[in-house]
DNA sequence: GGAGCCCTTTGATCCACGTCAATACGATTT
DNA sequence: AAATCGTATTGACGTGGATCAAAGGGCTCC
């Protein structure tokens, strides 16, 4: 039976079209004959394997990506050997848009675990966004959110301090997950306490000694990388009341 | 005299095309004939006093904005009114590209100085950069650019040491002064030393020390805001050793 | 299904930066 | 030229998170 599954059911299941992210996507806001567009544009897609590169920095810049599946991390590595995670990406995200500005990549990208990614070839995305308003309009919103992100991160890292920065973590991860469909409450990292304390600027037994603080505290269970929130409102106290 | 000095020829000073700042703004890359497009879609100037708002967070968003002279800061401030500066911009830099994602601007922009901004519609600015390829590359650069630097400023907050950040401040302001012609080991910081400490997440008293620090051992002579590098290489050298 | 290794947790100690406080300086106003 | 106020410097002290260290737990890969 398997062999006479033709090739182009394949193909049109992995079409933007048919995709379940395409809410969370580049296709955001298009009508459906504008989502058959870009189905020509994004040629291929890429599988990569936990712990692999999607791409180095000083690459040089001819996509961007849309997550499939799976999940990445963004980090910008210093001569001295100091990293920094810039950002961890999930389904339906856009990695990339770094490139542009020289095209040249100025951050790694790295699968958390085995993912999958479209290619989005940048040159004929900006042909297409010429002739699609919508598509350029949710392109600019794409980038910008990028920005306003960043500005929360920046925020975060200059002046909150390390049980704050790990509430703001879990409930902007909580968010995210809930906006895929599963668990706001309940859900697995796919990062290690290290990268964790690299992206909110701590050490990794920082993040540990705050985790378990959560868990004495009754606001969440942990177990490894399995979190359970269990008082999100808990949570919220702890980004706002801050007693200085 | 002053009377028959036709409004034209104001006009024509204040256009893109005649601008000083092409080559650090939107026009960047743009043929003759394209940038006198674009002089048409800019609209309209506003000049910003010192300590005004160009805009605010929660503003609806109609349009981003090129400084002409002067200078920014932005800022994103919490509800228990703790503030983050998220960056500072000079001459040719674009304002306002973080309310693009909800239609509403997500900082504050406040004047360092009196300040001019060109006020550039952005539904304007969609349409016209579906006609001007060149045009719509440059924008799409300057917002990823925004992005990478950014990133910048995460590496900075989550892991560098005061001193490292406030070398990396001085080198960072003392590379722009110089893309606009001023002297790159000469200069007047607009901000005071809270902005500087907030935008680096210190407090006003650790960047002053470490401005301290620097005179005495001769990076750098500092009478508050006027700024003398004496030693770029030392002060490099700071960010590169890091002996950890 | 076992061995090895990475990841996580927890404790003890240290130090960079924050906090509190006082003084000094400079720009602006009168 | 004096008064005022925001800004900057400097000192003394406290503390949150880093560092160093050790042990336990759970994946991953044979």
């Amino acid at each position: 039976m398997k062999s006479v599954v033709p090739v182009t059911v394949v193909e049109i299941k992995t079409a933007c079209s048919q995709c379940n992210l395409r809410e969370l996507c580049l296709p955001f806001g298009l009508d459906p004959g504008e989502v058959n567009q870009l189905d020509e544009l994004v040629g291929s897609r890429r599988k990569i394997k936990r712990q692999q590169h999607l791409y180095r920095s000083g690459d040089s810049f001819e996509a961007i990506y849309a997550i499939r599946a799976g999940s990445f991390k963004t980090d910008v590595i210093l001569e001295d050997g100091r990293d920094q995670v810039t950002g961890f990406q999930m389904t339906g995200e856009v990695l990339g848009l770094d490139g542009i500005s020289t095209e040249q990549h100025s951050c790694n990208a790295i699968a958390l675990e085995d993912s999958e990614v479209c290619v989005i070839p940048f040159g004929r995305l900006e042909e297409l966004s010429r002739q699609v308003e919508s598509l350029q309009h949710q392109f600019h919103k794409i980038m910008s959110r990028e920005i306003v992100r960043d500005h929360g991160v920046m925020m975060l890292l200059g002046s909150m301090r390390a049980e704050e920065r790990l509430a703001a973590f879990l409930l902007n991860m909580s968010q995210r997950f809930t906006a895929r469909g599963f668990s706001p409450s309940e859900f697995h990292l796919r990062m290690t306490r290290d990268e964790i304390g690299s992206y909110l600027g701590l050490k990794l037994e920082t993040v540990s000694r705050a985790f378990s603080r959560f868990q004495d505290e009754g606001l969440v269970a942990v177990q490894q990388k399995h979190i359970r929130i269990l008082d999100t409102p808990g949570l919220k106290r702890i980004l706002n009341h801050h007693t200085a």
